[in-house]
DNA sequence: ACCTGAACACCGTTCAAGT
DNA sequence: ACCTGAACACCGTTCAAGT
């Protein structure tokens, strides 16, 4: 983090690690994760594809500066609404799956790279939340901690959803009908939740649900607290 | 699935697929996600290559075959106690944590498969669970989720953790210390939060916080019923 | 029916050599 | 200080050929 006074004698128009990451972003939301490569990575940048390590770290650096640059764009959209915490919350929520949904790699990336920069920005933003809704002290973290992974969890099985249903070329919903099909014809015995709830699947609203579940942890705030 | 009756003329010892998915699963348990190879697969069984091929379709079918391997051991061991339902919840969470734990790589694994079998098996325990707690018809799909997702969630993070410390040569404990230590050096005036929880992060317990989020749902449930 | 192993088309990463 | 591009040590997958 570091930086030194740069003093760029040579051409302008050299090579940046915001411009590698915005080619990476770029790349990622064209063909997902296995389209991010060192090789297409250069070529789009007209370089070799060592130029590139000068700027970034490995892969693994990169991925990371993609996510964060999304999270913090994400984040940022959101800012200072000043609503009271519960609001902030479900419109932080739905930023974040709204931005998992548009960007999927986000979603499997984040959970490859805990305490990384991205995902504090995230866990701060929660956190000041759940502060100014009077959680005690001590179950600051464990709530904190549940909304966080609840709305990264469901927000990256929406778009585990989208990613494969693109990548075996259909579409969504017919994707959707597959899997409710499946389960629909499972063994009624040994799956019968699974079966109750196909047609259900099939016909939800999937942001309409991620805000449902937001709302049950946001209710079961209080009644812990009461316990 | 279907299976046709094999007429085994050849010599007894043939491959199968059971046993590729147990060497699947002691390779991943040894080195992680990267550990799985069809060389190092053939290596350890003897074989070619593309012998493997004969059993399974690709490595993200043997993937999902290995996940659902632990996940059928795991919910079997847990099967049958005909506890109350919310203390069956906390022990399928429970087991479903200590499972991904010790198999850190079934929890990157399950994300990435949506609808598939071992994620089935799961939602079938939980819906059956939440059924059974009164939950009215139309909320058992999102409390589910809901649960689903928290359990997946977390137990991945939790993994995650694990398995960047092991990469890194860190103890556990020592992993954590560090990224403590970051968050403690994180600017206060934008980071507050993560901040003040930098201590207490370094010194909880993993699985006693993840119980408590468990806990924070199920209280939700009736609450979120009352309104 | 099942296995072999070479071959194909890729990867991330490194590094001498250039400017 | 920054870039080039060949080279290294790998991948998953395929497929003719064997038994």
């Amino acid at each position: 983090m570091t930086r030194k006074v740069p003093t760029p004698r040579r051409r302008e128009s050299s090579l940046s690690r915001e411009q590698i990451v915005e080619a990476s972003i770029a790349l990622l939301d064209a063909s997902g994760e296995s389209g991010l490569t060192f090789r297409a990575l250069a070529e789009h940048l007209a370089t070799g594809a060592g130029a590139i390590y000068w700027h970034v770290a490995s892969k693994s650096d990169l991925l990371t500066a993609a996510c964060d640059a999304i999270v913090a764009r994400s984040l940022h959209a959101t800012a200072r609404k000043s609503a009271a915490p519960k609001p902030a919350i479900r419109a932080l929520a739905l930023a974040l799956f709204d931005a998992i949904d548009t960007h999927p790699w986000v979603g499997s990336a984040l959970t490859r790279a805990p305490g990384s920069l991205p995902m504090v920005r995230i866990l701060e933003r929660i956190g000041q939340q759940v502060v100014a809704l009077g959680v005690p002290g001590a179950a600051q973290w464990t709530t904190t901690n549940a909304l966080l992974s609840y709305i990264l969890g469901v927000s990256g099985q929406n778009a585990a959803n989208a990613h494969l249903a693109r990548e075996q070329g259909f579409e969504r919903d017919s994707f959707l009908g597959e899997v409710s099909a499946e389960w629909a014809q499972l063994d009624g015995a040994e799956f019968p939740f699974t079966r109750s709830v196909a047609a259900h699947m099939l016909a939800h609203d999937d942001r309409a649900d991620f805000l449902a579940g937001v709302d049950l942890i946001l209710a079961g705030i209080p009644a812990a607290r009461r316990r």
